[in-house]
DNA sequence: CTTGACGGCTAATCCGAATTAGCCTATAAT
DNA sequence: ATTATAGGCTAATTCGGATTAGCCGTCAAG
């Protein structure tokens, strides 16, 4: 990775660590191995690095949405997967997203950096929200509606059914944001929750 | 109100508003109405400030943690309302807890200012978990646990039928915290949430 | 082989925001 | 009546951190 890749790498976690405000172009450069000034040679302001943080990510979380609507067409395809879908399966599924989620280098670390400067910037506002409650909501909305179709689980409401789903699983996961010793706590409480979704929407029961 | 109060009070709107790194001194003193040197013939530095937001916040909630605890016991004896605790009601009930956190003046603004400096303070990290998980998830399982001795709702599990509960209304309190333009769309997904909620775990169905 | 761009460094500079100094008025207590 | 205190002001002061200036070595292209 090239100097002005790493300079990237390491405001990213200092910016999700202590907030814009609270990290010095000094403490990055330190961090690359580098003196201040030298990233200047790189970014023309410590503003112009954390605009570059928010264009990359917002680029690589677009090609990866781009992708997921590309299978999303055999995701239809694919659906035959669903049928068998059994609470093990869910749970597996369900534990593979929220750790991805939890521990993938980039998406937490631009997650919780977010998270802090959200209020600051109605444009990172918005950004936020799409990423972590629109477009997860709308995703596994079409995902959860597939496995309805299949008449593995039942419902007459998906949108509310996905809400169900996914806002546990990222209450708990900023959980862990905040306290990473509480992970295994909080993957218990993961755990329950799928397998209480499965049973109270599981074919079985209406 | 005093000027002393009235510091904390304007401080607290700005640092909700844009974090505490990005609120100057002389900002707080000018809402006050008075110059920023003013400010420490009240407080010894803006930090004080913060901190004494902080406690006198956690003052509030410790009063009224203590009071909620004291009609704990007498909740048993209320808890016949929860006989007759319909759908209608529980939706009224989840619409006014929700309005009343979103809107409470104090609570709103301490809540935001408390999002974005988490990241910068373990103890404020602490503080934020215990306020908006730990604590309403244990509340209101008390609460629930209740209704389910009734009868009225039905679980095996009651403290992932509290995070079910509970998750989405603060998923979509966050929601409307960060864009309060959507605040109809986000009563109207609530009181979807309560209705299907109520459904899932209704006596009827299982 | 020499030149220019690249990327590093040290030593300023700049600047803005927190804080302090020191003064003034009003009010309340002795 | 006097005086102390509270609380306000203007004018410094301080200070730390972002940024700039200007220098130097390296290396690839001509």
């Amino acid at each position: 990775m090239d100097t002005k890749q790493r300079i990237l790498d390491e405001a990213l976690t200092l910016f999700s660590q202590k907030g814009y405000a609270n990290v010095y172009v000094g403490e990055i450069a330190q961090k690359v191995g580098i003196k201040a000034p030298s990233l200047y040679k790189h970014y023309k302001s410590k503003r112009a690095i954390f605009d570059a943080i928010v264009e990359q990510m917002s680029e690589s979380f677009a090609k990866q949405a781009s992708a997921l609507n590309i299978n999303g067409t055999d995701a239809e395809v694919d659906a035959g997967i669903y049928k068998t879908m059994d609470e093990k399966h869910l749970i597996e599924l369900g534990t593979n997203l929220f750790l991805y989620y939890l521990h993938d280098d980039y998406t937490s670390r631009f997650r919780k950096m977010l998270t802090i400067e959200q209020f600051a910037d109605k444009d990172l506002a918005d950004t936020y929200m799409s990423l972590y409650f629109d477009k997860p909501i709308e995703y596994q909305s079409q995902l959860l509606g597939l496995i309805v179709k299949q008449g593995v689980l039942v419902t007459d409401d998906v949108k509310t059914m996905t809400l169900h789903f996914y806002a546990p699983i990222y209450q708990l996961l900023t959980v862990c944001d905040r306290d990473p010793s509480r992970e295994p706590e909080a993957l218990k409480m993961l755990q329950d929750h799928i397998r209480q979704f499965n049973k109270l929407y599981g074919r079985t029961i209406s």
